[in-house]
RNA sequence: CGGGGCGUGGCUCAGCCUGGUAGAGCGCCUGGUUCGGGACCAGGAGGCCGGAGGUUCGAAUCCUCUCGCCCCGACCA
């Protein structure tokens, strides 16, 4: 055994009662994260939930690495003026900067900002490193930590400081940024759905809801099971507002200097959060089996009677098989706990499935097999238990996404006039949940966001395909608009 | 940044109003009995009561000031 944690007694909040309780218990009792506590804002991942992470980070990365992408580092530190080259970027971030004055005990000639993001510095370094048309495309991604000033934060979700990924590429055409950053949504959508579980709606922003500095912001948006959108990442052409601001150019075929065209894309580890309210139910934590670190834990039921040797001996070699196939598999032989306490200890940690092994199945050559999401029991022959719990954790997988999918369903409701909208979203809140997608049409116009947010909700994205009825006219403007956009109330 | 709540063994909290030996449950340690959904018995360790100042013979308790955290709203991944 790895994990010799206490026993938890307190129960988790339903979800029903409070969904912004019941995410807290469920990250702190799945063990995945706990606040500061010394440290404002900010959280610890425990190693739960850091293997979660890493997990997203390996599926991230090889596809990072496979569309032609090569990691990078760059400081954590940026002089302040940096910020205030490229004016809508610096009027986004000034109110949520951390400013570094002082250092080495002196105060220093120019602060220094802690990254909230870093266009700016690596902006700096392609203006450097860029000269022809032949250094393009320059495709780079780096892992890294962030820090945002923020006034109120969740675990996961929000917190002043954060581990994200941002990707940084420079082009030689406005068309290829545009491919590059639909293709990198495409690849954070992938790892949603595939590996996550979470299904998402890809879209674009609405000029009022894009990124500080971008000419145009793509995005995946989930739902979260309060019926609340979640940003899960996002994609975007910056045009070449920071070439223009660093002085990024290259020079033509044809011998022509001109400015490059950028894109910029982040994950951060509030993928977490969103896979934490997506699939995660009364009883604790819930993993896909794509990303959890132990995807099979056995349970030995030892008894008086019991030859201990001999089922622990079995329980060990199906062990030994299930790691051997690739299933990352825990055996809890601990003494001082019993079966059932076990039971909840793992089903709180969100483990995929639990097999539990007594005296009658060492007779039987059987297991009980418990599936975390469903939480039924069943009993399953040790002959072929690999071939077994493969299908398990495959279907497990599977109907995740599906239940997801289904709930997205079951929540996005079409309105066609403002009045409809206010109405459905009058009905929701963040700890009682009722949040629906909420589809409507609405001119990409800031006068037509602000309607929105006065009901608390904003207009999360328009889609790229539109799932819908094609052309209609705004709510707002009665102007004839393309396709309906998603308004929601969000995280 | 406004509103609310809370700081007392590792955790959850009682005690504070009405000052006088610092408590409970859980967890932890030792030994034993148990074990198919949160076991039990016996013994044990562990706290300058967030911090500073004040009132008092005496402060967890009263007063002042501070620091921090959490939750709820306006801004944001």
């Amino acid at each position: 055994m790895k994990q010799q944690q206490p026993q938890q007694t307190k129960s988790i909040t339903p979800r029903g009662d409070d969904f912004a309780a019941w995410y807290q218990d469920v990250v702190l009792q799945g063990d995945m994260a706990e606040p500061a506590e010394v440290v404002k804002g900010c959280m610890v991942i425990k190693p739960n939930g850091y293997a979660v992470w890493e997990r997203l980070q390996a599926e991230l990365d090889r596809r990072f690495k496979a569309t032609g992408h090569k990691n990078v580092y760059f400081p954590l530190f940026i002089p302040e003026s940096f910020l205030k080259k490229e004016a809508e970027h610096v009027e986004g971030f000034s109110p949520e900067l951390a400013v570094v004055t002082h250092a080495g005990g002196k105060k220093l000639e120019e602060a220094y900002v802690v990254r909230p993001t870093s266009e700016t510095i690596i902006g700096h370094f392609f203006s450097r490193w860029i000269q022809s048309y032949r250094d393009l495309p320059m495709l780079l991604n780096q892992w890294a930590n962030v820090v945002r000033w923020e006034l109120r934060t969740r675990m996961f979700l929000r917190t002043s400081e954060f581990l994200w990924q941002e990707g940084h590429t420079a082009h030689a055409t406005q068309q290829e940024a545009y491919e590059e950053a639909v293709k990198m949504l495409h690849v954070y959508g992938d790892v949603a759905e595939n590996v996550m579980a979470m299904p998402v709606i890809r879209g674009v922003k609405t000029r009022a809801e894009k990124f500080a500095g971008a000419d145009r912001s793509f995005c995946i948006e989930a739902m979260m099971q309060n019926g609340l959108a979640l940003q899960a990442g996002t994609s975007h052409e910056l045009g070449q507002n920071f070439g223009k601001a660093f002085d990024v150019t290259y020079q033509s075929k044809e011998g022509k200097l001109e400015f490059v065209w950028q894109t910029s894309w982040g994950v951060s580890t509030r993928l977490i959060g969103g896979l934490i309210m997506t699939h995660s139910d009364d009883n604790g934590l819930v993993l896909p089996p794509a990303l959890a670190p132990t995807k099979v834990v056995i349970v030995p039921i030892l008894r008086k009677d019991t030859d201990v040797e001999q089922l622990l001996g079995k329980v060990n070699a199906v062990a030994a098989d299930l790691n051997a196939a690739g299933i990352a598999t825990e055996v809890d032989d601990r003494t001082e706990h019993s079966p059932g306490a076990k039971f909840f200890h793992w089903e709180t940690r969100g483990v995929p499935v639990v097999l539990e092994i007594g005296p009658r199945d060492l007779a039987a050559n059987t297991c009980v097999l418990k599936r975390r999401d469903l939480g039924t029991k069943e009993p399953a022959s040790l002959d072929g238990i690999v071939a077994t719990i493969q299908g398990s954790l495959d279907r497990m997988q599977t109907e995740l996404l599906e239940a997801g999918r289904a709930r997205l369903a079951a929540n996005t409701v079409v309105a066609n006039s403002i009045g409809e909208v206010e109405e459905i979203l009058s009905q929701a809140t963040a700890e009682k949940g009722g949040g629906k997608f909420v589809m409507a049409h609405i001119k990409d116009d800031p006068a037509c966001d602000a309607r929105v947010k006065e009901f608390k909700a904003s207009v999360r994205c328009i889609p790229l395909e539109d799932r819908f009825d094609g052309p209609g006219k705004c709510i707002v403007t009665g102007e004839p608009v393309e396709k309906r956009a998603v308004i929601a109330k969000s995280y």
